[in-house]
DNA sequence: TTTGCGATTGATAATGATTATCATTCGCAT
DNA sequence: ATGCGAATGATAATCATTATCAATCGCAAA
């Protein structure tokens, strides 16, 4: 399943973002709303910078922290989330529609590929029983070497 | 299997890191020893910091990026492993005569319990293999809450 | 619609972990 | 013993991210 982005999912997106922001006593802004566009438009896991990036090119104006500061509130919603591939910065991709999965990277080529594995995360839930814990979310990448590289090795 | 830190262990540590160095056109220093020294009296999982910390004690004039030097080093040498729990801070860990082993991690107290299933890290080569790719290695990290934290609830 | 207040913004400074720089010192092969 | 390249420690630099703060804006109540 794979949600297309057309204009009603931008602005379904804009409903779930306004309501949490007013849940939270927070506020929508022309910023915000740009963020959020520039946000559901882009495929695949970016940072805050390349978004910046993007978004600069709309409005001169916006700064690099507010990008920072809806990053952080489009994760917290739901619409975003947070993926860390151990390379000191935080890549953002799109939660809201979008089963949870694991991440396949290329270390030539940095190609990545999202993963879903039912049988692993039984045996996760199952081993953290074993040890005593309640599981509440996991991080998985695994790392390789993807056939296309390895056709030019 | 544990490995029992003893006299003979260290002596082996300082004879594998000091062929490594030799290898490598490096050099033995009473720094690097010391450091080592620490490194293999130490548990868990710890930060150059925390390592840093020890050793000054033993010599007031060490440089902290002599500590953060030396443990690339040792991670290089196959000693010590780089763990990242993903709090913005590097770990090491012993690694040598330490099999291969995942991650469980209470949210609230930091508890950490080393785990490894096999049926786990087979599916993981199963579905890269599926994927095209060729496994080099991967992270898992399982987060959730321990039993003596769900009983403080 | 105006108003008031608290939230937001952008610029910039600060942070915190890690790495680079560099003059001085040290280890080791000759 | 000596010479040369590596190592050290102090410190500056880096880099992503967060904190600060004065000016501005959004929204709810009047």
């Amino acid at each position: 399943m794979r949600i297309i982005i057309n204009n009603a999912v931008m602005k379904e997106f804009e409903n779930i973002f306004s309501e949490f922001l007013a849940k939270k006593g927070l506020k929508m802004t022309s910023q915000r709303s740009m963020i959020l566009d520039a946000f559901t438009k882009k495929e695949g896991h970016f940072t805050s910078e390349e978004l910046y990036d993007i978004v600069k090119k709309k409005d001169g104006a916006i700064g690099q922290a507010t990008v920072y500061r809806t990053l952080k509130l489009l994760s917290e919603s739901g619409i975003a989330s947070e993926v860390d591939f151990g390379d000191g910065v935080i890549r953002y991709e799109h939660k809201y529609g979008h089963e949870h999965h694991d991440h396949l990277i290329c270390n030539l080529c940095g190609k990545n590929v999202e993963v879903l594995d039912l049988q692993i995360e039984e045996l996760q839930e199952k081993m953290a029983k074993k040890h005593g814990f309640k599981l509440t979310g996991h991080k998985m990448y695994l790392y390789g070497i993807c056939r296309d590289c390895r056709k030019k090795i």
